[in-house]
RNA sequence: GUGGUUGUAGCUCAGCUGGUUAGAGCACUAGAUUGUGGUUCUAGGGGUCGUCGGUUCGAACCCGAUCUUCCACCCCA
């Protein structure tokens, strides 16, 4: 019986073409990653279930993907807790690993693991697929591509600035014609609510917060007052509602506003010194903007925040990022401060796709196709694709001596660049007709000639 | 996780208030064209109408469940 093939939802197969982009778009980030002195590890795509529970609040358990126990160990399901309905027990002894639901929580992992193996501060970049048990929707799916870099051991605010440059140098790279990247500092937002003099609710007021855009001024108020805040508190607060300017005028009136909390006024330092250093230095394309609104990202940023919008496409943010003084600590390793960033591959892709702004090279197919007339043409022909292929050129011939017609429509949707054809007429000669597929220009040559050309483009 | 939405040929979609053998374009195969593709012409192959169940004399069409798609929320790359 035959079944319809399909895949789990959220997730997708790639053609060649794609993966000729993909792979564009992974190297031009490699390339920088590894230009700004990160070096790449891996870690498996799924890791014990206890080192990701937790790490990423109440959302983010929901969000990952458990494996379920196999063979006799699902003897072990602790049914007590069914009964008790402690369901967060139960699924866990039912299921102990789960795939990876970001690069960042098990890079903690893993400098926590091979700490004595590591100078630090330590730099690394990973390129790794994880997954997240979300509805699927536009710029959403279930498995995806993260490349992150992160420097852990240093709490130096030099990393904040070399990620703002690595954003600006990678997406210029790409093409991309306008982006935003938005900053902000949880010492900030910490500030903020220090002064509203409900720092107990730092998250609701976060959350709250970040949602200006879209649910407007009323909207917050109203999810504040929902929360609990006092009338007090949220009046305090209101005024950030209507912030605009420059972000030198955001980070005067940040100060005053934030005149009476210390580590509000911390949050501002920082900040300060990264918009210096960037300025001095200057941006290609990026545009650096202060976003007190910037709240989201995981709740373990303690710094720094990072998030990068793509200009003028309907799409969520396809890059964030932060700083996390302690994610280490969870995993028993005081004192290591890291920072660090990802590109959302996926979401560059389909904004990539979408302002069409992939290089033409990318979707360049096999560089040289030998026709085959026959048996003995084809002899000849297998001496002529060796030594184009011992020249380095990517080559193969048709495998059977279809019609001629038929031979070049292959070549033409296979999107070969070059075609060589090579009959009798040719084999007398030693010549071999060269015909560019895509001016339709053709010419007779020596197989020497063919390797030489060829290299050349 | 909440609310809504979608599913007909490989792809994009028609298909009237339920009524014989479910259509088109593109793609595919063959021929017009025995050594020249991305243009034409002709013919042909291909569909358990997402899946399972129900209502009905009769279901692609109505009802239920489930999966999937897309959208809003939650959250996020």
């Amino acid at each position: 019986m035959a079944q319809k093939p399909s895949i789990p939802k959220g997730t997708r197969d790639f053609l060649p073409i794609e993966v000729a982009r993909r792979t564009y778009i992974f190297d031009t980030i490699k390339h920088s990653f590894k230009k700004f002195g990160f070096a790449p590890i891996e870690t498996p795509s799924f890791e014990l279930s206890s080192t990701l529970m937790g790490k990423y609040g109440e959302e983010g358990d929901r969000l990952i993907f458990r494996i379920l126990n196999s063979g006799d160990k699902m003897l072990k399901a602790d049914l007590q807790a069914l009964e008790d309905k402690n369901l967060a027990r139960f699924a866990n002894s039912l299921a102990e690993k789960a795939l990876r639901y970001d690069l960042t929580v098990p890079f903690a992992r893993f400098v926590v693991q091979h700490q004595n193996d590591l100078s630090f501060p330590f730099k690394r970049y990973q390129i790794q697929p994880v997954w997240r048990a979300d509805r699927p929707q536009h710029g959403r799916y279930q498995e995806f591509f993260q490349c992150d870099a992160d420097v852990v051991g240093s709490d130096s605010l030099i990393y904040e600035v070399d990620f703002v440059f690595l954003f600006d140098e990678i997406l210029s790279n790409l093409q991309l014609p306008s982006f935003t990247i938005k900053i902000n500092n949880r010492k900030i937002l910490s500030g903020i609510a220090e002064v509203s003099g409900e720092s107990d609710k730092l998250i609701d007021i976060t959350v709250a917060i970040d949602k200006l855009d879209k649910i407007g001024e009323e909207g917050v108020i109203k999810e504040l007052t929902e929360k609990g805040l006092s009338t007090e508190a949220i009046a305090k607060i209101q005024p950030l509602f209507s912030f605009s300017g420059t972000n030198e005028e955001k980070m005067d009136k940040m100060k005053e506003f934030l005149a009476t909390s210390e580590i509000g006024q911390k949050g501002l330092e920082e900040l300060q010194f990264v918009f210096d250093q960037v300025n001095d230095l200057g941006l290609q394309k990026a545009e650096l903007e202060f976003d007190i609104t910037l709240a989201r990202g995981l709740n373990y940023y303690t710094g720094a925040i990072f998030e990068v919008k793509a200009n003028g496409v309907k799409m969520g943010s396809i890059c964030g990022g932060g700083r996390y003084d302690d994610l280490t600590g969870l995993f028993g390793m005081k004192g290591m401060s890291g920072v660090g960033i990802s590109f959302g591959a996926d979401r560059i892709y389909d904004v990539l796709t979408e302002l069409e702004l992939f290089p033409k090279e990318t979707d360049q197919g096999l560089t040289l196709m030998f026709v085959n007339f026959g048996e003995k043409e084809q002899a000849y022909c297998m001496k002529l694709v060796k030594a184009t292929r011992d020249n380095g050129i990517d080559s193969e011939l048709y495998p059977t001596a279809a019609k001629m017609q038929k031979q070049m429509k292959y070549a033409n949707d296979r999107k070969v660049q070059y075609v060589a054809i090579v009959g009798e007429a040719e084999m007398a000669e030693n010549l071999i007709q060269l015909k560019n597929m895509e001016t339709g220009e053709q010419a007779e040559m020596s197989i020497e000639e063919v390797i030489v050309h060829l290299n050349r483009v």
